[in-house]
DNA sequence: AGCCTGACCTAGG
DNA sequence: TCCTAGGCCAGGC
């Protein structure tokens, strides 16, 4: 497992219930800037990791579910953010900008 | 080595 | 505003 990995799940299991954020912002903050797709791959990885990992908070841009077909079941992923107080439609998480984390300004910038 | 694939994003028409 | 093409990084074959 490189080391790419290991902070891009560091970075999400900092993510609080209730709370999401999206590719393109993680992997800016671990270091890769144009890597958002990478994240995407370890996302479908991360079920391999020692630690929980939160993937189902993490969505794409304008706060959709993109990854919602590769949980273990149809709908999961929606039902994992509702439980913690997410309302979803359509595969889209509503006030979105409301529940969105950005660990550019919640985590220290040494953090990584 | 080379080509294809993705849980993405942005710019341009 | 919607749609497309291109660029992006790493992995799989």
């Amino acid at each position: 497992m490189s080391d790419i990995y290991t902070r891009i799940f560091k970075v999400v299991q900092e993510i609080p219930a209730g709370r999401v954020s999206n590719y393109g912002t993680i992997a800016k903050f671990v270091g890769s800037p144009r890597g958002s797709r990478l994240v995407g791959w370890a996302m479908n990885k991360s079920h391999t990791s020692e630690e929980y990992v939160p993937a189902h908070r993490v969505v794409n841009r304008i706060g959709m579910l993109s990854g919602k077909h590769h949980f273990p079941g149809e709908d999961i992923m929606q039902q994992l953010l509702e439980n913690e107080g997410i309302v979803v439609i359509d595969d889209q998480v509503q006030d979105f900008e409301k529940h969105f984390w950005d660990p550019m300004k919640e985590l220290p910038e040494d953090f990584i």
